[in-house]
DNA sequence: TTGTAAGCGTTATCAG
DNA sequence: CTGATAACGCTTACAA
């Protein structure tokens, strides 16, 4: 039984072939600028004919930093991974763009429970640092990496906790936009499908900015709250049920997650309420799935390379020992088909 | 400046404390049972109090091995990552945690042109195999990881080539089941909106598995082909157009995939045709968007678990020089709204 | 059952 | 500008 180890090709193979020494090699390689051109032409040719390519942990050893970043994403327990939340989805492929662009590799996990939280990976040299992203509802999972061990490195997308090193949308100007677009069109009566109280902080901030505006242009703000621990689309039907059983008059809603906005629609439509007719209906996120809904949902979209670069700079920040900043990314109204023009 | 390096507790601080000697450490720490039970409880206890994690990049130095997966997941040249057909960030997620189960990390990348194909993972020793998803479109991408060095490990989705390490959805008996939905529910002139040519090779499986169950069942198979190059909801759309335009009685349509059947669905309400009532619309993917159209979109859902278990397992049986199989993964039939119950 | 010692393939220090 | 020569922290024969 052969061993594939004896066919790898080393540094030492390039610099018997290049005529070099060894270190040399690493160094010409490396781009250090004190080997001659002449040299590094000759190491670069000797590599390429022999297909070497460094080994990374050799590499990883010695400088003691991996070049990875790691990402968690944190999962509702018990959910199926295929079922996260797609904005998750979609920042995740922002935030691996924005690393490669830096030159990192990333390292993804999904996690829903504690048992596999401990990927221990600046401990065990697996990545310099960690990004989490994900569900706010998984308060075990944030309490965790709250408590990573002194020295740790992370930053993370929403975060229950002010605290944490967060990185969010531009909630509050979101939520003027989406209230001044909806005032604009001449709904009166706008109704804030949301939560104070959520961990999910993103959705005060996002209340906020909505209360603010609509006593600025001098309307009293009205909350119809969701109810804890369903699935969003759930939270978002049963609220819209709740604010029409209610009696209280209401033309307009903004929603402070497209996916309650997109609960919230069926439910109107179940009802048979014209939309965006006898309603408007502004949702927050940008997630995909809007623009095939009946009738496609406005909505506020966060500029999500924006957002996956301002993580990953924030984290390399962290590691480099500052503290970093801007740490909102911007926001822009999509006018869809659930609002009037 | 301080070295932060001082402060790493390795091996041998554990071996020290423990008053053993270090190759101890790493084989009661590793479970191997030639240690006995009072000494691996003493290296444990003194591992835990200070806080020791093996340094991994010097274990799979030594080992030769990474433990670790990379997963490339291919995008349309220029594509926002962000905006990659959310079928895939399913089956990535199913992945992950089928890699997780088996104890491998996963490094992933999102790729679109050839300046970043080259992740040289095993080259470099960064992971053991390789695992490609992505949009078929990108035949630069396939043709690189189609001519990866020999020996190299890999295993991937769908598959522009047969040839290819593959795994797939069980698409012949999805389209039949599609089909004879459709026909079991009283349509009576069924058309395929997809293609025989595409890279995707799905497609014509899909294709094949329609028109053999029309066949069965005394009806003549009608392709209605897609155009290259667009947007698959494009594709759908400008598909359905030019099936209603060309005047040929239609009254069901199975798409070859989700996003080109939301497309179509799209067409057909602008034109005001009603569905499930005039029209019947199956897709074939399971993505989540589907559920939030108007109506919702009946379709063909694979099981991602299985998916994701099944690239898993081929790789890893790759890895150890086998070829694995089965490679199909089930499907089941998901009834929603847009065909008659 | 445990200790000794030889690497794994780099990078970085220090001469020259 | 380049070459020796230490580490880096672990795993695994080989001894004892």
């Amino acid at each position: 039984m052969a061993e594939k180890r004896s066919f790898r090709v080393t540094s030492f193979d390039v610099a018997e072939a290049a005529g070099v020494s060894q270190s040399t090699v690493s160094r010409a390689l490396a781009g250090d600028t004190s080997i001659s051109e002449p040299t590094r032409a000759r190491v670069r040719e000797a590599a390429e004919k022999l297909n070497y390519q460094a080994d990374e942990n050799a590499a990883r050893l010695r400088r003691g930093k991996t070049g990875t970043l790691a990402v968690v994403m944190i999962c509702r327990p018990g959910e199926d991974r295929k079922d996260l939340n797609p904005f998750y989805f979609s920042l995740l492929g922002s935030t691996c763009a924005a690393a490669a662009a830096r030159g990192y590799e990333v390292l993804v996990s999904f996690q829903d429970s504690a048992e596999n939280f401990m990927g221990h990976y600046q401990e065990r040299r697996k990545a310099d640092g960690l990004i989490v992203i994900g569900t706010s509802e998984n308060t075990a999972a944030w309490d965790y990496f709250d408590a990573l061990p002194p020295g740790s490195h992370w930053a993370c997308w929403g975060a229950p906790s002010d605290a944490f090193p967060w990185v969010r949308s531009d909630n509050v100007a979101g939520a003027a936009l989406a209230t001044r677009h909806l005032l604009g069109c001449g709904y009166r009566a706008v109704v804030c499908v949301g939560s104070e109280t959520s961990p999910q902080r993103q959705f005060k901030e996002r209340y906020d900015g909505y209360a603010a505006k609509m006593r600025e242009m001098g309307h009293e703000p009205v909350l119809q709250p969701i109810e804890r621990g369903l699935p969003r689309e759930e939270q978002g039907r049963r609220a819209a049920a709740a604010l029409a059983d209610s009696g209280r008059p209401f033309d307009a809603i903004f929603a402070v997650s497209d996916e309650i906005a997109l609960g919230a629609l069926k439910e109107l439509e179940r009802r048979g309420t014209r939309v965006p007719g006898d309603v408007g209906v502004v949702g927050f996120d940008g997630v995909r799935a809007g623009g095939w809904s009946s009738p496609p949902l406005s909505t506020i979209e966060p500029d999500f390379e924006v957002a996956g670069n301002l993580l990953v700079e924030r984290l390399i920040a962290a590691m480099g020992g500052e503290v970093a900043d801007p740490r909102r990314v911007p926001v822009r109204l999509v006018v869809r088909g659930s609002t009037r023009g």
